[in-house]
DNA sequence: AGCGCTATTGACCGAATCGGTCAATAGCGT
DNA sequence: ACGCTATTGACCGATTCGGTCAATAGCGCT
């Protein structure tokens, strides 16, 4: 009936019934995603989701506040080193990304919509996942280690293209395989940013 | 009526169309995507569009077509250093954006697409444009320059990563400040690749 | 067994949108 | 005045949309 009744679902229906959602709002926006497909890509029919959400709106925002809580949730705090950070950041990265696929596509997303229906939802979006984030995990981040000319808004935008293009570049990756490459990557990336001494 | 007659076209309503067309099937799709939507978009009315085109479908095929001439006549040599060869790859991909704006994102979204209509389109993106950038412009490059442990696979990951991550962290950007941007990340993530003799 | 409550769905609704057409108009070279 | 093309508002049948409803299935309680 209304929103309150998902939380009544099963875990594991209510887990296929959100990362439908997630994956099909973060692909095609929310105009262009039918409530139909929700439902058959998490397995349930089309009248079980409006037993559960009032609205495909309802839906919608239903979604939001999910990831929202989940996201600050599993925020934790980083340390002095800016790399060790940012491997907490992509560990709980990949932690709901196993959770919940598509949750962070979602997000992000949302973020980057002009539809009017997520203008609303941007700012917090924003504020809740990226700016509490970078508080959490690079307040302690050590500076001074940084080569000259490196700031850590030029790190952190470096250090992110490449992680997102390497998981961009093929979805379908096991977790084993994302993090030892990521480590990779992120090796190369060190050289660049950080004095020799702190190599 | 046929496609013959795109061409026919006054230049500055057709690059409305393409840039229209490219960025909407980009955006979502082939099949998500209404004429009426690329009609409203280029400023033109939807039976226009049917007067160019054979159908949505020969539409689609008909960018495919203009998209991929358009990219392999603007294609060039590179040089025997590898950011050289960058920097050229940044100049025509800049050239292509500025001039039909949404085709490189359209040529991207394709090759990603699961869509059963894109399927015969892939490999030949795939090879007019990737396999065949690739090889022209990075046929010179000396491969002895690079850090121990870097392939030129590598590189070009990173590269790529960090240009597209930029270009996408926000598209409304003015092409000098891209240039100059671009070519501060790539003397950092250089640093990362070549050897010290070589910087 | 019987009752009550919730979960679940096939079938259906009116409204909107889809790809595509057509007849009519506007404009332009001759 | 003619012919030809460019252009569009209005319209078509078909499909899809968000959402509803009545009926069924399942489970706990007595």
């Amino acid at each position: 009936m209304n929103t309150d009744n998902f939380s009544r679902l099963p875990d594991e229906k209510r887990r296929a019934v959100l990362c439908a959602g997630f994956a099909c709002f973060a692909k095609d926006g929310y105009k262009k995603t039918a409530v139909s497909e929700i439902a058959e890509r998490a397995g349930v029919s089309k009248p079980l989701l409006f037993h559960y959400f009032e609205s495909k709106r309802g839906m919608y925002t239903c979604l939001f506040e999910f990831a929202i809580r989940e996201i600050t949730e599993r925020m934790r705090a980083g340390t002095e080193d800016f790399f060790e950070s940012i491997a907490i950041a992509t560990d709980i990265k990949m932690e709901t990304m196993r959770a919940f696929p598509g949750m962070d596509d979602f997000m992000f997303s949302l973020i980057r919509s002009r539809e009017p229906e997520a203008a609303e939802l941007q700012k917090r979006a924003n504020a809740a996942q990226y700016k509490a984030a970078a508080d959490l995990l690079f307040q302690k981040v050590d500076r001074s280690r940084f080569k000259d000319g490196i700031d850590i808004d030029t790190a952190l935008s470096l250090v992110s293209w490449v992680s997102e293009g390497y998981l961009r570049a093929d979805a379908d990756k096991e977790r084993e395989t994302v993090l030892t490459e990521i480590n990779r990557y992120m090796g190369i990336v060190k050289t660049a940013l950080y004095k020799e001494e702190y190599l």
